[in-house]
DNA sequence: CTCCATTGAATGAGCGTTCAATCAGGAAAT
DNA sequence: ATTTCCTGATTGAACGCTCATTCAATGGAG
C-alpha cells in the first residue's frame, strides 16, 4: 500500500538527514537505502523540501505537562517528569539532531526549536516556581534552573544515550540544589 | 603577506562553516566573502577538507587546569573555573558549532570532539572527587555531576549567549547541590 | 627578468528534478 | 474464461545546473 512505502521512505530520510545533514544527503542515497528508484522518491514526495517538512510533520515532540502537579512536592515529580523528557528525547533523537543542525541555517527551522524549547522549559520553570511559593523550594530564578536541567539532559542525548544512573544522580544533585 | 591572507580566508570559512555547515558552504561562497578569486583560495589551500583541517589545527580549545585547586573550597573555584569556560566556549562558539555539526558524519572529528570532552570532565570530577575526600563535599558520582555541568553550560552557549547572571544562578545551585 | 600573488574561464563530476516508458493487477466487456 | 482497458506503482535515462577543482594567463614588486 502506498502509506507504507512512503514511510519506508521518510524512515530512511529520517536516519540519513540526521546521519549526514539534509545537505550532506543526496536523494540518491536515500532511494537506494530504501531500495526503490529515484523516480519512485519523486512519486512519493515533491523534493528534499517536502520531504524534510514531511517529517517534521510525522514526528512531533510531545510537550511535557506539569500543570496538575503544581501542588505535589518536586521528589515525586522531578524524577517521572525527567523520565518523560528522556522517552521523548531517546525516541526523538534522530530529529532532534536534525533540528540542531539546521536550526542557524534555515529561520524556520529556528523559530520551530526555539519555540518547542521556550514551551518546554516555561512548564518546567513554571511548576518550580508553584513550589517556591509553597514553600518546599528555596529562592532562585527557576526560568534559569529549568533551563540548566533540561540543557543537562539535552548534552547527555546529543553525546551519548545515558544510563538510568546517571539521570538520578543528576535529578539527585539538581533537587537538593533547590530545596530550600 | 601570505600568512594574513591565509588567516583572513580562514576566518571566513570558520564563520561560514558554523553558519551553515560545512556541506552547505561553497567554495565561491567562501570566496566571495573573503574579497578574493577562487583560485586564489586554492593557492592557500589544496580544498575543502584542507581548510576544515586549517580550521580545526588554527584554533584550539583551551583545557581548564584545575590540578594546583584541588585544596581550595568550591565556593572560590568553581565560579572562576565556569567563568574560564565560558570565556572560552563563547570565544570558541563557531567551532565548536562546526564540531558539533561534523562529528555524526566525520568518525575523526568525532574522535577529536570525544576525547576534548573526555578530558574537560576529567579535570572537573577529578577536583569534585579530591573536594569530596576533603569532606567538603556529599557522597555523589563526580564524573556525572561533572558532565551535568558542563552539558548545561555547553547547551546554554548552543542556544544563545548567556548573560553573566545566569551562570552565576546555575552555578550557586550546582554548588548547593553537590555539598554536604 | 623573476617570482609570487592573483584572476576567472574551463572542465568534469555529481546534484536535484523530470518524464516517457514499462509493469502489475483488478474491473469491465466480450 | 478470455480479452481489453485502466490506473497507479515503478523504473532509469536524460536534463540543466552548480559544485569543487584546475590551469594558462596577467599583474606587480623587487
Amino acid at each position: 500500500m502506498a502509506c507504507e512505502r512512503r514511510i519506508q521512505i521518510l524512515e530512511v530520510a529520517l536516519k540519513l538527514f540526521a546521519e549526514r545533514g539534509v545537505e550532506g544527503t543526496t536523494i540518491k542515497q536515500i532511494a537506494e537505502r530504501a531500495d526503490i528508484s529515484v523516480g519512485l522518491l519523486y512519486h512519493y514526495f515533491d523534493g528534499k523540501a517536502a520531504l524534510l517538512q514531511a517529517i517534521f510533520e510525522h514526528r512531533a515532540l510531545k510537550l511535557p505537562q506539569l500543570e496538575e502537579m503544581h501542588d505535589k512536592p518536586v521528589e515525586d515529580v522531578l524524577p517521572l517528569f525527567v523520565q518523560g523528557v528522556c522517552d521523548d528525547l531517546r525516541e526523538n533523537i534522530e530529529i532532534i539532531w536534525i533540528f540542531f543542525r539546521e536550526q542557524r541555517s534555515s529561520s524556520t527551522v529556528a523559530e520551530q526549536v526555539e519555540k518547542k524549547r521556550q514551551r518546554c522549559s516555561q512548564s518546567l520553570s513554571g511548576y518550580l516556581r508553584a513550589r517556591q511559593e509553597a514553600g518546599e523550594l528555596r529562592d532562585f530564578p527557576p526560568e534559569i534552573a529549568a533551563r540548566m536541567l533540561m540543557g543537562a539532559l539535552f548534552s547527555s542525548h546529543l553525546t551519548e544515550t545515558p544510563e538510568r544512573e546517571m539521570i538520578c544522580a543528576m535529578v539527585d544533585i539538581f533537587i537538593k540544589g533547590i530545596k530550600s
